[in-house]
DNA sequence: GAAAGTTGATAACATATGTTATCGTTAGCC
DNA sequence: GGCTAACGATAACATATGTTATCAACTTTC
């Protein structure tokens, strides 16, 4: 019970950090600086899982080069739920914050240099923050904007076709196109990956012109 | 950009209001009774258009007996997006709030009997309730809960079928089942009306037992 | 109470998408 | 440098889903 009001009460803080933190917040440095030291710097290969669906979340993970993707297992294969690139930072959020078993595995796509910290210190950082000044503000921004990008997801998932949400995909986020193998994309838009194999495929021959 | 910010930080009391205001948090009643005399109490039949798409929304609605549904139409087809019934109070908050035209038409499928606060006095109201000592956990707590609902809806949207879908909805809101005409749900769950009463029909004979 | 519209079921057919398998290319590993 | 796994394309077939049309039951309207 107090877990929960605990993890309403801190979850647009922690959405500060999962996303852009640096760039988007730069008055907001200083407190990310200050952790530093209790920072542990991993540099780990391709496929390295970083948390398997099942254990408690114990560490925030923060991207410095590299990418990563939270899937989970379905009935033998998975889906891609996510992905983050650098300078973003992530956690499986409700089980870092109500210390349960992960819903999600999280995995390095490319060889990344990654920097862990402990909750411990994630918390005391939680608590800090939280008096600065323009913070609220800013929090409310970050968790309108969270709200905003899963509501239009959903809304995509009823209105458009795979082939529709690959080319939103090509157009808004062309990055993840570039930098993912394909597989995981075609789980994240939901679709086998011989269909989106079909769609690019499809996509290609409409762009020749004779 | 006066009107972004002010969007954000106003989105959660915002939500506050639209989502069982009234059950959910008690504390704040006497806020909401005192704009009682600003509403504008209104008995309309079903199918009243109450926002066209494209126009820009005017007024808070809040629903005291009935049901409306929020769409948009795409290609000629018209998309359910989400479901209101008693208690519960909506808007289309994004013409609502920065006063463009809205992407969504608002319209009732019962004979409803509904109360429009227009939005000078939401405006007014917001204000007030945000001095609330309670309030900011409320708003948090909300805010969590439409961004924790909305990324159900998209992890569903990628890892169940239509039938998983619906038998979702027949466990979790049953009450959208009975009182929704099924075309409505179809396009909720993003499939053709022809093939969720194929699924009904499936599911039927599955109960069936000789 | 007749007429018109709404809702839902079903059939027939077309298209979209999944599944399984094969193959060539590339990348990592010892 | 050769072995192995990962990746992506493609084909063949099966299943899922969309489209159009028809019909019956029910509601609303006048």
């Amino acid at each position: 019970m107090v877990y929960r009001l605990w993890t309403y009460l801190y979850y647009p803080i922690f959405s500060l950090m999962l996303f852009h933190f640096r760039d988007r917040f730069p008055q907001l440095n200083a407190y990310w600086d200050k952790y530093l030291p209790f920072q542990k710097r991993m540099e780990v290969s391709a496929k390295t899982i970083l948390l398997e669906e099942g254990e408690r979340s114990q560490n925030y993970i923060f991207i410095e080069k590299g990418c990563v993707r939270v899937f989970f297992n379905n009935n033998g294969d998975d889906k891609t739920v996510q992905f983050f690139f650098e300078n973003e930072g992530l956690a499986s959020l409700d089980s870092f914050m109500n210390d349960i078993p992960s819903l999600f595995s999280i995995e390095t796509i490319e060889p990344s240099v990654l920097y862990l910290l402990p909750k411990k210190h994630v918390l005391q950082l939680m608590d800090e923050i939280s008096h600065e000044a323009a913070f609220s503000k800013m929090a409310m921004q970050m968790t309108a904007m969270r709200q905003m990008h899963y509501m239009n997801e959903f809304i995509s998932s009823i209105r458009d076709t795979a082939e529709q949400r690959y080319q939103n995909l090509l157009q808004d986020r062309p990055h993840i196109i570039q930098r993912v193998p394909q597989h995981y994309i075609a789980s994240y838009l939901g679709v086998s990956k011989v269909h989106l194999s079909r769609i690019k495929s499809k996509l290609a021959k409409g762009k020749l012109h004779f």
